[in-house]
RNA sequence: GGGGGCGUAGUUAAGUUGGUUAUAACGUCUGCCUGUCACGCAGAAGGCCGAGGGUUCAAGUCCCUUCGCUCCCGCCA
């Protein structure tokens, strides 16, 4: 884990390191990590875990545990039994009394925070005798994760684990404060509530009150901060718990907590600068930071993908056009491919790698297939370029060289110079050079193409976008900061093909850009597809760390939105009934966003795995593997539920 | 729903083309050791090779099924 090192930094940006009231009536005096030179000659009690037993015969020490960190222990004044050391097994829980003493010149150890003393042990007790655990929190070997998430307890007492959960809960703390102080009131939303369609798969609850009824649990409180901005409210927030019962990632659990925001009277910006100053607040920035803004189509078409990871430059390049014509038929097919209603169109994508960068050997770019495998593309294409334009002797080969012939290579040359010309706003913004010029302004095109290509644009904004962060890996140009992005201009729909209907891009309760009304009343399915939202992302480092927009607060709006997403009447009235009316009585307008906490921890402690950041964490299917969760419900409940339960 | 990786002493791993008694490190146990801090040295115990089925004279190794963990696609308004 590399959480380790990266922790500190957020550590000291987040934490209170002092407490400021100290409570007595502890059974010990210190902490295990606390006692310096200064405490040498005072008689302490410590208590904590044993995390390390060394016998030398004549001598004996002990390292005791706890959060705060490692002791050293020694014996050699001890003069009860030495036999209790026997029974003194790793993990067990023990209260020593002593005195703190200097370690001799030749013992002192650098490498720990307490290793110029030691405690000489006058009386120890063995509170709590630990059994042969079945890993060590500290060791050298990592248990496998099924066996930790087993034995969580025991896995958590590792202090990376104990240093990322006051982590979340001094940046939780810093968040209510910041917003308290920004006017917002926390309000709790209910947990047992209401199916909400359109959105992902429920998770549900019956009650044996209500037979053939559930309720579910909210993915998010969307409805519930809608109808406290037409209360009244004014500014809300709250930290709460939300529930989707779909498929999980890396990133991804089945319940997370959000920092969910709704704002009335607003425009987008007030959203946009109250978050640029939350994350000015939480993440060690430069002091002049500042959320740029990209548009959705801009991150789409450089970058293939609406949360862009701006560490590093790589943009994309749509070379399609070129191809309309090649002799190389697999991309000739692809470009081939033109728009209709219901199909997208064939893209080409290319990225270049200067060689000031790296190369890639045949091996390693042919491997790159692995990487797009997933979205159905065959492989990577590329070739090489060497010499300068300027000497006039650009030598292209390997690859699919034999096709790039000096025409269309000239337009690939000249797109990715146009490119970082209209993304220089964010190339100064992160501090990224230009490949498509030199320092001298001459051009230096030494280096390799790599080009994707499938008949679905979709598929090859995803491969490019996977490619582009594999080779950014690959070649260790990501640096180390936080490129925070504000994404905005999102589509208000999405259309299925499958289904013959479009969806919310967003959720059925965002507005239409205030530009696009027109289009959104139009009836007219290609200005449908075209409308944008009033929709933003905030976007870090490749993750998505939030999203919102701001809301329809006229109801005729609203239920135009309805009818387009091809709702009846009968189910508008049933599932958003009670909201569609709520918005008759004078509805002021707000908006709102809402902020993965967990993914934020995630950042902060630069950890790429969400188990990291929850203490109780479940598995890739959902399940608890320490609690055996979820378990089959008794027969006295399905009885009391009224349930007809198949195996 | 689909695909990839992994599953071998308590733990982490090695295990060649299918071929004697399945290795190592840490942990555990026994003994020795007065400045260790990943202590050192000598020795011992510890195995349903995830589970089930099959191929074979012979399976940790090959095949099928299945379970668990994990990463990804779909999905996640």
């Amino acid at each position: 884990m590399s959480i380790n090192k990266n922790i500190n930094e957020s550590m000291d940006k987040i934490m209170d390191k002092n407490v400021k009231n100290v409570i007595n009536g502890l059974i010990r005096d210190y902490t295990c990590g606390q006692l310096r030179t200064q405490n040498i000659g005072e008689s302490v009690t410590l208590c904590g875990w044993v995390n390390k037993n060394r016998d030398l015969g004549g001598l004996q020490f002990i390292d005791i545990r706890d959060k705060y960190g490692l002791t050293q222990l020694s014996f050699a004044n001890y003069k009860g039994d030495l036999n209790i050391l026997k029974q003194i097994s790793l993990e067990s829980v023990i209260k020593v009394k002593g005195s703190v003493s200097a370690r001799p010149k030749e013992a002192l150890n650098t490498k720990m925070p307490t290793g110029e003393i030691e405690v000489l042990v006058e009386e120890v007790v063995i509170l709590s005798k630990a059994k042969e655990p079945p890993f060590l929190p500290n060791s050298m070997t990592q248990a496998t994760e099924e066996l930790k998430l087993k034995y969580r307890y025991l896995d958590l007492r590792n202090k990376n684990l104990q240093d990322i959960i006051t982590l979340r809960s001094n940046t939780a703390q810093k968040v209510r404060n910041f917003l308290i102080d920004c006017g917002f009131v926390e309000v709790e939303t209910p947990i047992l509530y209401k199916s909400t369609p359109e959105g992902a798969r429920d998770y549900v609850v019956p009650s044996r009150v209500h037979p053939g009824r559930v309720y579910a649990l909210p993915q998010s409180p969307q409805t519930l901060k809608q109808l406290l901005m037409i209360a009244n409210t004014d500014k809300y927030f709250q930290l709460c718990r939300c529930f989707r019962d779909e498929d999980l990632r890396a990133d991804r659990q089945p319940e997370f907590t959000q920092v969910d925001i709704e704002v009335s009277f607003l425009t987008q910006d007030y959203i946009k600068n109250l978050i640029e100053s939350m994350m000015k607040m939480l993440f060690t920035v430069p002091s002049n930071f500042v959320l740029p803004v990209m548009d959705y189509k801009v991150a789409m078409e450089y970058f293939g993908s609406d949360k862009p990871d701006l560490r590093f430059s790589l943009p994309q390049i749509n070379i399609t056009d070129l191809f309309a014509t090649s002799a190389f038929t697999n991309l000739q097919e692809v470009a081939a491919v033109v728009a209709t209603a219901s199909e997208g169109k064939g893209l080409i994508k290319a990225i270049f790698i200067p060689k000031s960068m790296g190369e890639l050997s045949r091996k390693d770019a042919d491997a790159l297939k692995d990487v797009v495998a997933p979205f159905g593309l065959n492989g990577v294409y590329y070739f090489k370029v060497a010499g300068t334009a300027i000497a006039g002797a650009t030598e292209r080969s390997g690859g699919i060289s034999k096709f790039i012939d000096g025409n269309i290579y000239q337009q690939i040359v000249e797109r990715l110079r146009k490119a970082e010309e209209e993304l220089q706003h964010f190339y100064s913004i992160f501090g990224h050079t230009n490949h498509s010029k030199n320092a001298n302004g001459a051009a230096s095109e030494e280096g390799m193409w790599f080009i994707v290509a499938h008949k679905n644009a979709d598929a090859t904004h995803a491969s490019a976008d996977v490619l582009r962060r594999a080779l950014a890996q690959k070649f260790s140009i990501i640096k180390d900061f936080y490129a925070f992005l504000w994404v905005n201009n999102f589509p208000l729909f999405e259309y299925d093909q499958k289904e013959g209907r479009f969806y919310a891009k967003h959720h059925p309760f965002t507005a239409p850009h205030h530009l696009d009304e027109e289009k959104f009343f139009s009836n007219d399915h290609k200005l449908l597809s075209e409308c944008r939202a009033e929709a933003y992302d905030l976007v870090c480092n490749g993750y998505e760390l939030g999203g919102g927009s701001l809301r329809i607060f006229n109801p005729s709006m609203q239920e135009k939105m309805f009818q387009l997403l091809g709702l009846s009447e009968e189910q508008i009235k049933n599932q958003f009934g009670f909201f569609v009316e709520a918005l008759q009585y004078g509805t002021p307008p707000h908006g709102g966003v809402a902020l993965g906490l967990d993914r934020l921890i995630m950042l902060l402690c630069k950890s790429d795995n969400i188990r990291d950041v929850i203490a109780f964490p479940k598995t890739t299917s959902a399940t608890d593997l320490m609690a055996q969760s979820p378990s089959a419900p008794s027969a006295a409940q399905i009885a009391e539920l009224h349930f007809k339960w198949e195996n």
